[in-house]
DNA sequence: AGTTGACCTTCCTGCAACTGGAAGGAATAT
DNA sequence: ATATTCCTTCCAGTTGCAGGAAGGTCAACT
């Protein structure tokens, strides 16, 4: 299968495929007179799981631990368990940092009239003398 | 006062201060013999008024328009809040997105007992068939 | 055979908002 | 004269791709 199929396949672009290629997280066949790149269903597999650890916001460097664990049969799921513990804790810190700059936003928004006079507690906030 | 000072004052890198000079935010004089920049409170403070549009995740540009409008008297407080506005919007669904993913995850690193076996609920959910 | 058109390849650039480092000028102290 | 600490500009790297150029390949059609 080549890459438009195997884009079409998965919802990755062929962009994404190569980039995926060019960092060494699949190494699909190479036709050895094209040079054209040839998928199996493996390999299918393979994006189809990059694409959702990407979805879970794993880095690159995690996705490739991640697929070499998955292929690995004899794996421990406590290594697994600890790249994934370490991103949950990433997307906590991100998603309480998010949330209040979200609430501090919010408020200052509701505060803000709107209209056509200068006065604006957005303004005067990010004005404001005390950090 | 030079760039070092600024940054001392602001808390903002040299490196960003002159970042912020580059892409026009802030044109501190300059001293003509040296070229070094010269720093007032006026500037102090649209330093200090991008750092704080900066930690409420205002981007550049975003950070510009509002530095404009902020030293505008005429201005109206409704381009403030169609600006802060549109930024809220996009970290509401920032944030939405990123307490699900989080939730997701969470769950998943729950079920994984993280022993020495290879069976994984994370890893499962990676290879699962569905989207 | 020639020529489209739709594939594929590699390589280079750009994005956002910086950070780090190199090379060199300038100000002050010893 | 030299050492230190500023300052300057410019270039590279970060992350995960997207866009586009230049060129090879393949099947089909005239």
């Amino acid at each position: 299968m080549l890459i438009g199929e195997a884009s079409k396949q998965t919802g990755l672009s062929t962009k994404t495929i190569r980039f995926y290629c060019d960092r060494d997280l699949i190494a699909p066949r190479r036709d050895p007179f094209t040079g054209y790149r040839s998928f199996t269903e493996n390999d299918l597999a393979k994006l189809r799981f990059l694409k959702k650890a990407r979805q879970l916001d794993f880095s690159i460097k995690d996705c490739s631990e991640l697929l070499i664990l998955y292929e690995q049969p004899d794996r421990s799921s406590l290594d697994v368990k600890i790249i994934a513990s370490k991103k949950l804790k990433e997307l906590d810190a991100k998603a309480n940092k998010l949330n209040s700059l979200r609430n501090q936003l919010k408020l200052l928004v509701e505060r803000c009239s709107g209209d056509h006079l200068p006065d604006c507690p957005i303004l005067d906030a990010l004005a404001g003398e005390r950090n």
